[in-house]
DNA sequence: GATGAATGAGCGTTCATTCAT
DNA sequence: CATGAATGAACGCTCATTCAT
């Protein structure tokens, strides 16, 4: 096993365990054992459980953006762009199921808290498409003229709620229903 | 002090302290002492954790339901009556941000996952106002006709997200603010 | 088993282990398992092992203060008062040897060192029959003019080193012995 | 690199590193990493950090030794070889404190005691100058006639003392101070 | 021979739960 | 009934030592 095997199957099980069972509940002990290593082996790459963590969650934003991003054109017209960011979002967490329930523990947790507040008050513009979409449809008055926050609270609640009861199984999304909440999430911040 | 007062003062500290420092950061011996009670004593009126976790959550949801349903009228118009739900219960969280945060907390759990899995699958009907109005809108071609779990994920999702957004001083919702919020969502669910 | 027996359980276990093994060769679940209790009980009575190891310090010195002044008479000439002082010092640690070794221990570590910092930099005079001694002898021209630190040396290094050389076996020191050492420490200080 | 370079460097980052922090504060991959080597090479000279320990110790003794005895002279009279040897070696230890740190740290620990037990009780006679000086000075009546271990005591016991509050900084040893606290010693042990 | 990644026993510490008082 | 001292399993983490390369 390659040495970037081993650190790839640390990040896997540990994906894996957090997203099942939470930070409390996922044990570097656990962790370890499911990753094939020993105890010990993890703070070869990593420095300490919040490392681990917060470089999981950073590991998961660089796989997500290239995807979202794929086949998105910036000069289409905004509604368009907007189905596309949130069809490409949601049905990728429909596919990584882990990712998803990982993002939700990452972002219910005092990690998670701090990177939100250093992105919005931090005022760290151009990193975030939505943003840049937000803002142009703002301008543009097609887009409901709302405080930014707001704005993503209409998008992303209902996106992220409609993917944990999926995967929950409350809900069964298929490409119709996916669509159609898209476009009432469009229906939610649209003038 | 009364039996009820034990329970009470148990019930109020484990609130505080889970809404501050999240389940874990809430040991029950720290929930005994801001309750002024021992340790064992606890376990008189709860049998473990879990079930003062669980029984918190009842507790609050009792609490809640009175709260929005008051000035409720089921005969007036359904934005009306929608609006009056939401704005109650946003300005419920903001009045009540422990309660809030708690809420959250089980949300975000194995516990809220097993409420939310026996409301869903259970058909326990009657007992919610949001189900009714909302099963009435769809009936009567007001409300988009999309199943009950994705109309909850389109109102609460952003309800919620901006609640957060408000207490974590993202955001300050005033009276103007909250409306335009509940009217946006108001837009992606109706017809 | 009363509180205070689990109390001095676990300091007479703890002095015990690390007395004979050092502070690193004496877990803290040896010492609960020595002391008969478990191992989260050591931590009901001492917040951490740090904690732990300087109470246990001030606990010795406290019992050894009242043991060597016992009989000690401040009018008596100052050859007389020197060695009654060190003989009764002497004589404490080989009759207590786990008590000497630990206070060794607790001497050659960063503890010892930061509290003997404290003593001789913070000028915290009157606490210490030896320097009153010592300053009274300097001032009376029969002990030499040499700064406090040296005279300390002069004195407790060889009381120490006999003291531990007797018990570890390589001396055997009866009441002669003792007395001709202590009448050598004193021709080293005296003028 | 030779072979010989590589277990210098070895030793000499043990010994800062043990000097510094303690046996337990330097651990063996630190070590290898001051010394510019791999954790698994340490190995290869030294079998384990007992044994490491030990040789660094008999290193340093024959590193003292011919700095103490540069111009010893065997027949001047017993009080100016005292003087001598004892001002060359407090002027060692001055000089070169982690070589004293390091030997404080061995002299409280296992290794140390084995060591002297080893000396004491073994009657390895002619490898220490100390000991043929106080047996001379004893058979010759210049110096008092007590154990030999009691000798050690009275002139080690402060030296070592001295040079320990010199390096902590408890004390500033010119050369004036330094002449001062060795014939106090001379004064202890002398007839 | 040299390396350093890997190991896992062992550390100090926490906390849900029990039970003698 | 109520207490809170006592428990011990489980945690995150360290480090002496090994061994495949």
């Amino acid at each position: 096993m390659a040495n970037m095997d081993k650190r790839d199957e640390i990040v896997r099980a540990a994906l894996e365990l957090i997203a099942e069972h939470g930070f409390h509940g996922a044990p570097m002990s656990m962790i370890a054992g499911r990753a094939g290593v020993g105890a010990g082996t993890i703070y070869r790459y990593f420095e300490n459980k919040d490392i681990l963590i917060n470089e999981l969650y950073m590991n998961l934003e660089n796989r997500i953006y290239p995807v979202i991003l794929e086949g998105y054109g910036e000069c289409k017209p905004m509604r368009e762009r907007f189905l596309h960011l949130c069809t490409a979002l949601l049905r990728y967490f429909i596919e990584n199921p882990l990712d998803f329930r990982y993002l939700e523990q990452f972002h219910n947790s005092p990690y998670g808290v701090e990177i939100r507040r250093e992105r919005i008050l931090g005022e760290k513009e151009g990193c975030d498409v939505f943003r840049k979409l937000f803002e142009e449809g703002v301008a543009n008055q097609v887009i409901k003229d709302f405080p930014l926050v707001l704005l993503y609270a209409l998008v992303f609640g209902p996106l992220l709620a409609v993917a944990r009861d999926h995967i929950l199984g409350f809900i069964v999304l298929d490409d119709h229903l996916i669509a159609k909440a898209i476009e009432a999430c469009w229906d939610g911040v649209k003038r």
